[in-house]
DNA sequence: TTCCTTTGTCTATTTATATAGACATTTAAA
DNA sequence: TTTAAATGTCTATATAAATAGACAAAGGAA
């Protein structure tokens, strides 16, 4: 819709987000976007002073910001080199599971327990569940890595007492997939997802390791067995530059 | 995960974003979240300035810039009245069409034209539509308003020659499923759908009239025709906090 | 080596953000 | 009408962000 080339500078100084912040936004999607990826290192401090319209210092500031979060590293007389550039393709389709559609894009994959607490489960909760209002679940927390990143929260709710002990087939196992089988479900499939996008709260920057600021995606899934009986809701929360949820339909 | 209660202070001052900015987000998310649904009207300054723990004005800041939102409306005596606080949930389903999913939402649903082009079509969308690459496609460009507010813009890739004129028939019916039909085309399904998000840039901000800093859900998807041709391939971008995309498997 | 480029560090100044307090204006309720 | 509670508007001050310039230090190439 621009008739500009995008040397323009795209910076919005009444916006309430300071330069550098925006700056260091959008290096990080150019970087995930793979437009220096051929050099593997970014344009030099002065040549990207010049592309956004600021001072030298203000991209010393959106450089210093990139380089804690671990996506490039700055040396002197070297310049600026890109450490991490991929964004992982998340697959949302009928039948996925966490682990199986990225075994091909990463080569360590986890999901590691954080806490899991028996309550009653909240109206939303319930009704997505096809349960009776007020219903006691179990609420297993999880993070997912991937080469050793964060890159999912997930809170799931199970109902009880059905899967009433589902957290220690998961804290044993690892996997949601193998902790069903344990609970006697061989199979299931995905119902439902909704997804949303907003910034990270607290949590999420603490789990995620992200800096304030950042975008979560969060995916709300239902998940039923071969019965169509609703057995899992997931609120799922990614770290927006670090994924891209790729939805399916063909299984 | 966090122990607190949520009256503590979630503002982060070194974040790169100013406070008054992440009160504001704090406050449309809990506006949507339906916290002040009842009274629909926000508490008193001086009760926000404590919840977050900063100064009024700072509060008042955060108030101005969501009632540039058009999100509340403050005014003397009164308090700040609530306008907005639906999120539309739009279907992303393997056979949903923009308004059937919606009709039920809102009672004014448009797609309007901003502008169509023949050019040839870039990489990434040769490939998604099985096209030679450098191939001439025709390029829609539309805005979509429910209740006369926008909430997505779209930017839809057709082959040609085969839907050379296709924008023809869109400006004629402001329906793509309509236009189809006019091109042959009886029915088609969704093939695939990748869903990203991140800050808006100048242009949908102007299209969907957002705030600077504020979050677009963008999603790449691709339509075939029944004999399994791809026929489309759109990116769509919505205005994060008007929307949430509902994927459902059941077509 | 020498030369040039690139990042790192310092000082100084200007502008934007945030805090603080005082007081006016509007509205609804006692 | 009186009172209380709410937003609106002003001044003033402290802190953070951004700009500007100068020079040091490290790395690569001729």
């Amino acid at each position: 819709m621009s008739a500009l080339p995008k040397a323009g500078r795209v910076i919005d100084r009444k916006s309430g987000v300071a330069v550098w912040r925006q700056i260091a936004d959008e290096l990080r999607a150019a970087i995930n976007g793979g437009e220096f990826g051929g050099e593997g290192k970014l344009p030099g401090e002065m040549a990207l002073a010049e592309r956004f319209g600021v001072n030298r210092h203000t991209v010393r500031a959106a450089i210093a910001a990139l380089a804690s979060e671990g996506v490039v590293e700055a040396s002197p007389g070297r310049g600026t080199r890109i450490i991490r550039n991929m964004r992982l393709k998340v697959p949302i389709s009928r039948r996925t599971r966490f682990s199986s559609g990225l075994s091909d894009q990463a080569t360590r994959l986890e999901m590691s327990f954080v806490s899991s607490t028996l309550a009653p489960a909240a109206t939303d909760v319930c009704e997505a569940l096809n349960l009776e209002n007020g219903s006691t679940c179990l609420v297993l927390e999880t993070v997912s890595l991937v080469d050793g990143i964060p890159v999912s929260v997930g809170r799931h709710h199970f109902p009880t007492p059905r899967f009433g002990e589902i957290d220690l087939h998961f804290r044993r196992e690892r996997s949601i997939t193998k902790a069903f089988r344990a609970c006697g479900v061989e199979d299931y499939v995905r119902a439902s997802t909704e997804i949303t996008a907003r910034h990270a709260d607290e949590d999420e920057r603490r789990w995620l390791k992200l800096a304030p600021g950042a975008i979560v995606l969060e995916t709300l899934a239902v998940n039923n067995d071969l019965q169509g009986n609703a057995i899992q809701f997931s609120k799922t929360r990614f770290a927006s530059d670090r994924v891209s949820l790729r939805v399916g339909f063909e299984g």
